[in-house]
DNA sequence: GTCGTCGACTGGACCGGTTTAGGAGGGCGC
DNA sequence: GCGCCCTCCTAAACCGGTCCAGTCGACGAC
């Protein structure tokens, strides 16, 4: 309640008897101090307690330390995906290391999205944001370039318009994905896919029928999902219930939480993994280590493609970055997949 | 790259032909200025495309829009629960709508929030904060009053140490728990529980004993975990693989990742869910109704919950705010839980 | 016609830091 | 003794807003 008495930079000042801008040197450590005062300065400010007002410095500095995260999604969708959930831990671990904080916003659209971002920079808020789930055509790699805003667009070149972006190789992990699928002998693939609309999902779409193509597959199924499990479960069971000859014997999904529920989905219509259909998941959280089966998935480091992340966007920040993948993700053989029989 | 021109107050007060003390009370939605001058100055700020410094405002005003949370996870514990991840969105839902922001810490420690917090509220980063995963003895309280610094705890009163407090009532709902696993006719039930060293623990822990004693059931084991996939299934396996008179016929988890990792266990153990051993979750999300069987749960509406406990900050903020527990969390049976055999 | 009041607006102090130009004092070379 | 340079430090402008005391003109009352 009571309202502590207010210290700020003038009250060190004077008990240390010194000049606002002594302090102030003392406190960025920049040259021009002695020792001796630089001590009395800071046990002056120890003393009464003093950490400088980190608007004030803005203000006039004119940088902050803080970054900002808009995460899309649904208005159904109330949780995040436990991709973002790593992922997030990821960006944290870099920033934490310089003191820096995450601004995060969870928005329904692109439209309240740029407007954030729009909001975060020009109120001088964020020194610079992460941009995830880029689409085809994405608008924020233009509004980023025109507000000379900081950011690192997550997502393939191809997608984020010229932006500094890192991203995975999505094109080469799902056709390994295909490849190993294929070599257990399953010709009939299907895959459950992510949002239509996300770049990244029409990506894998492509390089899965590249890969069927080549490898010589005729029947391959591909379906879009919002990522939730229900909606994975509700694809799953679409293609499960194909008459006999046609159904598939593999089915990749892109996250892992459809691909537990594809597992349910699978154990209720009586439908054997492995033994009757292969499961192949994405993204491999601990969720993937728990199911019973295992689910083999496609396993990638969230946690430190985060960090590098967050590490790329001090890079922009400081004018010297430059856009590059992360490692591929690489199959993990797990119980969801065997021969095809 | 090139710096667009930064415009000010100052700019959008030239060109509107008034002062910069009527484009902040026009901005600010004061009275005090006649329709038509308001209009002009808007359209002068359109035309610059000028949007108040949210920086500049903060210090002067001495309000910030945004408010803090960290969460503590221990550095094994990369991601964040599940729980958490819709707690959060539930938080943002209630801040987008005073356009407010959320500046997220990960931490690993204690210490590390009270520094963190510390420094937020000092460097004036933040108008508040929540807190949460309160344990015995919390050192935050005493932080948070000595500070003066408004926040709510997400916790039971006992403890919260004084700070506006919002909760759900983990006793009642863990001896309904235990009243509906007694009348299924279970006599040995035993429970996986969250980290030892938290407050709803314990009091979960000692709600599960005193319903236990009130039905007469004996042989009732408790163990803790860290919340973890991994050491759910940990513990599931050691309670599963007692003697068999011994046995539990049901378990009850501290939230739902453990309560998937248990099913597993008992599948890999070749021990029925339902018909040899029950289980029921707790937390509910999409992951109970995604698994076979699915999970019976205490269910519990997390992403209110988040919305609720910042609508109370800002409570706590404008000084008018008093602690409130929210709905307890209900029963939900599905597939998991079955009659005692 | 004068006074009082009210609405509309201005000027400038202020928030709490950073930054820069410049001054005081001491040491050194010659 | 003088000029010069260095080190250490100060004073004041500045960042971009908010806020308050006060000015100015119009209008109503008496």
């Amino acid at each position: 309640m009571s309202t502590p008495p207010r210290v700020t930079i003038k009250d060190v000042a004077a008990r240390a008897g010194v000049s606002k801008g002594a302090v102030s040197l003392a406190f960025n450590r920049k040259p021009g101090l002695s020792d001796a005062t630089r001590d009395r300065i800071f046990a002056a400010a120890r003393e009464l307690g003093w950490t400088p007002n980190l608007t004030a410095r803005s203000l006039s500095s004119r940088r902050v330390d803080v970054v900002g995260l808009a995460i899309c999604r649904p208005a159904r969708l109330l949780g995040l995906e436990p991709f973002y959930m790593e992922f997030v831990s990821g960006v944290e671990s870099v920033l934490t290391e310089r003191s820096c904080s995450l601004l995060l916003r969870l928005v329904r659209n692109l439209d309240e999205e740029l407007a954030v971002q729009d909001a975060w920079w020009r109120g001088r808020q964020v020194s610079g944001s992460i941009l995830v789930d880029f689409r085809a055509d994405d608008p924020r790699a233009a509004s980023a370039q025109r507000l000379g805003m900081p950011v690192v667009a997550v997502g393939h070149p191809s997608l984020t318009g010229g932006l500094t972006s890192v991203w995975t190789d999505d094109a080469t992990a799902v056709a390994e994905a295909v490849r190993y699928l294929a070599a257990l002998g399953h010709r009939r693939i299907a895959r459950v896919g992510g949002a239509a609309l996300l770049g990244h999902t029409a990506i894998r779409t492509a390089a899965v029928d590249e890969a069927a193509r080549r490898l010589g597959l005729a029947g391959v199924r591909q379906v879009t999902t919002d990522f939730s499990g229900e909606d994975g479960a509700r694809a799953t069971r679409s293609l499960l219930s194909a008459p006999d000859g046609d159904r598939p014997t593999a089915i990749l999904y892109d996250n892992d939480i459809m691909a537990v529920a594809g597992l349910s989905v699978a154990a209720e219509m009586g439908v054997r993994v492995p033994a009757d259909v292969s499961l192949l998941a994405w993204d491999d959280s601990q969720l993937c280590r728990l199911t019973r089966p295992t689910l083999s998935a496609m396993s990638h480091d969230v946690h430190g493609f985060g960090a590098e992340v967050a590490r790329t966007l001090f890079g922009v920040i400081a004018g010297e970055a430059s856009s590059h993948p992360v490692a591929t993700p690489v199959l993990v053989p797990r119980g969801s997949t065997a021969p095809a029989t």
